[in-house]
DNA sequence: CTAGGGTTAG
């Protein structure tokens, strides 16, 4: 009777916890009503305390919920795991280690949740591997719940073969299983693995779609991630925010309008519209920055009724590569007002602006601040940005010194800011410098070697030229054609390859920028010679100058888009300055408003001026 | 209980 009674006590109780409580003074109000009913020792009704005290964020582990459990006399398996899985998520980690010994140490047997819980918390592929080996003796390795952490254990700890194994020798496998397997296949970035699984998997839900769409964007495989979304809708599979995200990330690259409005469209129309939805506005906000569209992109932001610091620091980013620093810095101080705390990449963005801007003292204004106002810990990262606010700016020396006394060791970006400022500069001292560092930290990256053979070409120095093109050839590094992309009239999307002759209107094009040319050494034009990294004779130098690709671009965008219409003009690699020269003029002798995405940043051209003020 | 997610400069 007694024990029947007790038993009713604690269902009772547990329903309570489990229907009404949402708050930490609801948890405690029961608390009263346990100790009232003597159900302080219950280890069911402790658990699913504990339970739900671990929902709620930050309460700590060894608190409140290690307190209810150590009052517990006899504690059963059930308790134990509940509270070693609130330490492998909350922290810290070695208590769940710890507990678990104690358990064995007091000859509570563990259960298959105990090892589901612990498993995830462990980072140590020595320790990981032990535990395995208790899972496996005692006999939970063919538990579903088991296995899958335990693939997700390897996985953290790196070791892919491993986690391959426990898969294979699975007896049964659920989508979890193959969908890790999956990820961490396409986060490594072999997609052709993760493909070939996804092939054989036999149940294929959302997430496991989803996971090929995110793996695709984001191993730069945009094409391939929007041919799976496409697959994915018409097998009537469900989409959600998440699928969202990957296909919006995958417009992006292309950065082609007609993708970024199609998937903008069927964002609005989704339960998971911009509007209501973060994660969505922030990853279209990003989009059409992306895209050369910083307008829409605000127009994104201004709908979303709720934004967070993603929102807010994409949208600063976004004005930042525009060249919009006033917009973003703006931004930046009303995100403060409201609240929004900013973190690092906010502060990314609020430099590149102020750098954009020629506004040094702002930047190290708010770099001295960022830490004690703001609670941000400059980064390496942000080193760069500084570097290259002063470096821009034409504080070489200033630039040099601050990297040379940074507290932590200059990553490539650092070194790469102070080489393109001395680039732009020309400074061949500098670039040297700079670009010792970057031969040993980034040996495969070709933008260094071309940067620093411009600034030697820019300076006559044809002997040194010569000695890093030598370089160049040892470490077999080989240029990539230049290559542009420009929007025409019908939303298609046309590519030219540098000196293309290929294409069926080259005729037309090449007349057209004639023309140009033309009209443009009537104001003054002369071609940048010394920007050819060449050593070759005026006509030679001119003729390469011609056949750029950008330029044949923008004189396809100049016969195929409306006359009101934007030219959208994508390079893959940076601008040269004679180029930008000739947008420029363009922009004035045309009346057209021209926007180039090159592979650092955004250009706006607009009657004779660009939006990057000449730096870039 | 286990799987998918957003912003980063040279």
């Amino acid at each position: 009777m007694f024990v029947g009674r007790i038993r009713a006590l604690e269902w009772e109780t547990v329903r309570i916890i489990e229907s009404h409580c949402t708050t930490l003074n609801h948890a405690k109000q029961v608390h009263a009503h346990i100790y009232r009913n003597n159900l302080h020792q219950s280890s069911y009704v402790i658990t699913n305390l504990l339970r739900f005290l671990t929902t709620i964020p930050h309460i700590p582990v060894h608190s409140y919920p290690h307190l209810l459990f150590s009052q517990v006399h006899s504690p059963n398996p059930f308790l134990y795991s509940a509270l070693i899985r609130a330490y492998a998520r909350n922290g810290p980690f070695l208590q769940s280690i710890r507990l678990y010994s104690s358990m064995l140490h007091r000859n509570i047997f563990p259960i298959s949740f105990t090892f589901s819980a612990l498993f995830p918390s462990l980072k140590n592929p020595t320790l990981g591997s032990q535990l395995h080996v208790h899972a496996f003796l005692f006999g939970f390795v063919s538990d579903l719940y088991v296995s899958n952490t335990i693939i997700d254990m390897y996985v953290k700890c790196g070791l892919l073969q491993s986690a391959r194994k426990v898969f294979d020798e699975m007896p049964h496998r659920d989508a979890v299983s193959w969908t890790e397997l999956i990820v961490a296949y396409a986060r490594s970035g072999d997609m052709d693995s993760a493909c070939e699984l996804f092939d054989g998997l036999p149940f294929k839900d959302m997430v496991s779609w989803t996971s090929m769409v995110t793996g695709y964007a984001q191993n730069a495989m945009p094409k391939k991630a929007l041919e799976f979304f496409r697959k994915m809708r018409e097998g009537g599979v469900e989409t959600d925010e998440i699928t969202l995200v990957g296909v919006i990330s995958a417009c992006a690259q292309l950065g082609v309008s007609g993708h970024a409005n199609w998937i903008r469209e069927i964002a609005e129309n989704s339960k998971f519209g911009p509007a209501s939805n973060v994660l969505v506005g922030s990853a279209l906000i990003d989009m059409y920055s992306k895209c050369g569209n910083v307008e829409e992109a605000y127009n994104v932001f201004k709908g979303m009724k709720k934004r967070n610091v993603f929102s807010y620091s994409s949208m600063i980013v976004g004005f930042a590569v525009h060249g919009r620093a006033r917009a973003a810095i703006k931004l930046f101080y009303e995100m403060l007002e409201i609240g929004i705390k900013p973190n690092h990449v906010t502060f990314v963005g609020v430099f590149t602006a102020c750098s954009h801007a020629g506004m040094v003292e702002q930047g190290q204004k708010l770099f001295g601040a960022m830490e004690e106002c703001y609670g941000v810990a400059p980064t390496a990262d942000h080193y760069a940005c500084m570097a290259d606010l002063l470096g821009r700016a034409g504080h070489l020396e200033k630039a040099l010194q601050l990297v040379q006394t940074m507290p932590m060791e200059p990553n490539g970006g650092v070194w790469g800011a102070l080489l393109g400022a001395s680039h732009v500069h020309r400074n061949p001292d500098v670039a040297e410098i700079a670009s010792r560092h970057l031969f040993e930290l980034e040996p495969h990256n070709l933008g260094n070697y071309l940067l620093l053979s411009n600034t030697y070409a820019l300076a006559g120095k044809w002997d040194d030229v010569s000695r890093v093109r030598k370089l160049m050839r040892e470490k077999q590094l080989r240029k990539y054609p230049g290559c542009s992309w420009v929007e025409a009239r019908n939303g298609i999307v046309h590519e030219f390859f540098a000196g293309d002759v290929k294409h069926p209107e080259i005729n037309e094009i090449k007349k057209a920028l004639d023309d140009l040319l033309q009209r443009l050494k009537a104001i003054g034009y002369q071609p940048k010679l010394n920007s050819v990294p060449y050593d070759i004779d005026d006509d030679g130098k001119r003729l390469l100058l011609m056949s750029h690709s950008e330029k044949l671009a923008l004189a396809f965008g100049l016969l195929n888009t409306d006359a009101d219409s934007t030219i959208k003009i994508m390079k893959n690699l940076r601008i040269c300055e004679d180029c930008h020269i000739v947008m420029c003029g363009a922009s004035k002798v045309t009346g057209r408003k021209i926007v180039v995405r090159d592979n650092m940043r955004f250009h706006h051209f607009l009657n004779g001026t660009c939006s990057c003020n000449n730096f870039w």
